[in-house]
DNA sequence: AGTATAACCTGTCTGC
DNA sequence: TGCAGACAGGTTATAC
């Protein structure tokens, strides 16, 4: 479920509840949660000692503490909660009385455990891609990864490439950059790839700024309130209704077994 | 090196 | 109403 929009404001707000913070307690609920340490080995390393605060890199979460890292990633159906939830597969306790659910029905959410110097040479972290929201990310930049013949949305979907977009704003930032989902990434002119290059950016921006996007009621900032980009998507889930640039049908395509969404007329195959 | 498929999970929605 | 099948915001192991 989460996008980089969605895990950047559950970050946000994390790193405003509990950071500086002293762990007094936690509970691991599900032991398959924990991908690479018992839960003894986790209480160990990280109870009592404080959280200094809660970055982001593409989907993962890290809450960095003195000594040891917790990498967490929510998957599909993975989120944070303020309040106890019926899914509940973490719990995090700080002193004083701020407490923190990892709450997550399809259980496919992970966490790591790594000593804080290491956690960036190793997996799963070591091997991200460029954050689209960094410096380093240019439209030739984007051209550099776009070198291989593969259809583009795959390529953006791809986390060793890029690391953050996901199935929504994979299809929101081709729309924006009026680029076909399915062509050569190879092809693109300079001219497609800054437009393609801004439409990410823009489509990111705006997705934070909005706090995500909640579909089913899965997605929830911490505080409990949904977000407010499924309102202003463009082509996402809207098979069928009007293109919002120039009036014509919104198309669904299979890639890869998942849905992309574009606007045949704006977007040329 | 690329893709395709299944797998990991649980739920909802659709069509018969 | 029941039941099978498709589908869902993600990633990864395995097989070509």
């Amino acid at each position: 479920m989460p996008e980089l929009p969605e895990v950047e404001n559950i970050r946000r707000r994390l790193n405003d509840r509990a950071a500086g913070r002293l762990l007094s307690d936690l509970h691991v609920r599900d032991e398959r949660l924990l991908q690479n340490c018992a839960p003894g080995e986790i209480r160990e390393a990280l109870v009592d000692s404080c959280l200094n605060e809660v970055e982001r890199r593409g989907k993962y979460m890290l809450f960095t503490f003195e000594e040891h890292t917790l990498v967490n990633h929510l998957r599909m159906s993975g989120r944070w909660l303020e309040e106890e939830g019926d899914r509940t597969r973490l719990v995090l306790r700080f002193e004083p009385n701020v407490n923190l659910f990892m709450d997550d029905l399809r259980r496919l959410g992970t966490a790591h455990l790594f000593e804080t110097e290491n956690v960036m040479d190793r997996p799963p972290i070591d091997g991200l891609g460029v954050e689209p929201l960094s410096e380093g990310f240019t439209p030739e930049a984007l051209g550099q990864l776009c070198t291989t013949g593969r259809e583009v949305k795959r390529l953006l979907l791809d986390q060793s490439r890029i690391a953050g977009l996901g199935n929504i704003y994979t299809s929101e930032a081709l729309f924006r950059g009026r680029v076909h989902p399915e062509r050569d990434a190879r092809s693109l002119s300079k001219e497609e790839l800054v437009r393609l290059h801004d439409g990410i950016r823009e489509t990111l921006r705006k997705a934070i700024q909005h706090e995500g996007t909640s579909f089913d009621g899965l997605y929830r900032t911490p505080s409990g309130q949904p977000g407010r980009f499924q309102h202003r998507l463009l082509v996402y889930d809207r098979e069928g209704e009007d293109c919002p640039r120039c009036g014509r049908e919104i198309h669904r395509i299979k890639q890869g077994q998942r849905s992309s969404f574009l606007c045949p007329n704006c977007q040329e195959g």
